[in-house]
DNA sequence: CCAAATTAGTTAGCCAGGCTAACTAATTCA
DNA sequence: TGAATTAGTTAGCCTGGCTAACTAATTTGG
């Protein structure tokens, strides 16, 4: 059992660092408010993997159904996104970015590069490789069992 | 202007793995429902960077002090720790984690290793590493100007 | 073949944790 | 000393998590 104290401590600072990024992130890029980060995800599933049932956006984005019920009411009613009842099981709703979803999907990208390009560019071009590769990580320790 | 294609591309996935990461740890972590994240958080810069006045723990957080305000209302309804007014200043409020805060954060840590431990243990050392490095980057990015 | 069990989504209601605007009280400064 | 500034709080709003309980559709088994 070697190890113990490295995971605590690297679990402990992640996890202070990913609150901290995002609370950075978050303000500026709500700042422009055209839409919240969950929604935004949650968008980016659609317009990156194409239409799909509510069940399976709550899944690839980690949330309970009725979370996600709601997420995706806004983004209707935003005209954002369409929910379309499924005619082959009409218990299931297809969901699926509309023209504007992924127009806006677009410009939220863009501003949030503009945001983070100033905190970006300072680090060296291997510090930057490094964030990638920690990004993949992380995902991956997210979507563990 | 070379790398703006590769900023663009990490911020996009260092977010969406910030995200996930955040979730997937928030789930398992609040299950045992004794405290939040964000009073965790707080309730941790108190014990390791000692007694503070609001705007600081605020600033620390890097949240709005109304925000901090009902943060530590929590705390201190739940006994972690203490609103004391400045006798120098008495604008001010000097607040400090208590004996219970410093123990309910030793369990909340001792509670997050348990659990995320399952997860970095599949990690090679040096991947570790990485994420420990990433981590400290990620925190530089958050709090730069 | 129909009744029971299962499955997909929704609704209602709770909570945490962000924010701004507007306020009070204390201090500083002209 | 009176005005401006500063620290914190209060009120009210929003997003985004959850569970429990419901409806409607499908599957299953007697």
């Amino acid at each position: 059992m070697p190890r113990r104290t490295s995971d605590e401590i690297v679990a402990d600072r992640l996890h202070s660092a990913a609150i901290h990024l995002l609370r950075c992130l978050r303000r500026q890029d709500v700042e422009a408010m055209e839409i919240g980060p969950a929604r935004l995800s949650a968008l980016s599933v659609l317009v990156f993997g194409g239409p799909c049932t509510l069940g399976q956006l709550a899944a690839a984005e980690q949330v309970k159904p009725p979370t996600m019920s709601r997420l995706v009411g806004k983004l209707e009613r935003d005209l954002l996104a369409t929910r379309v009842p499924d005619p082959a099981d009409r218990r299931s709703v297809r969901i699926a970015a509309t023209r504007l979803g992924r127009a806006v999907l677009r410009r939220g990208r863009a501003r949030r590069i503009q945001t983070l390009a100033a905190r970006l560019a300072p680090l060296k071009r291997d510090e930057l490789d490094r964030l990638a590769e920690a990004a993949e990580l992380m995902e991956r320790v997210a979507r563990a069992p």
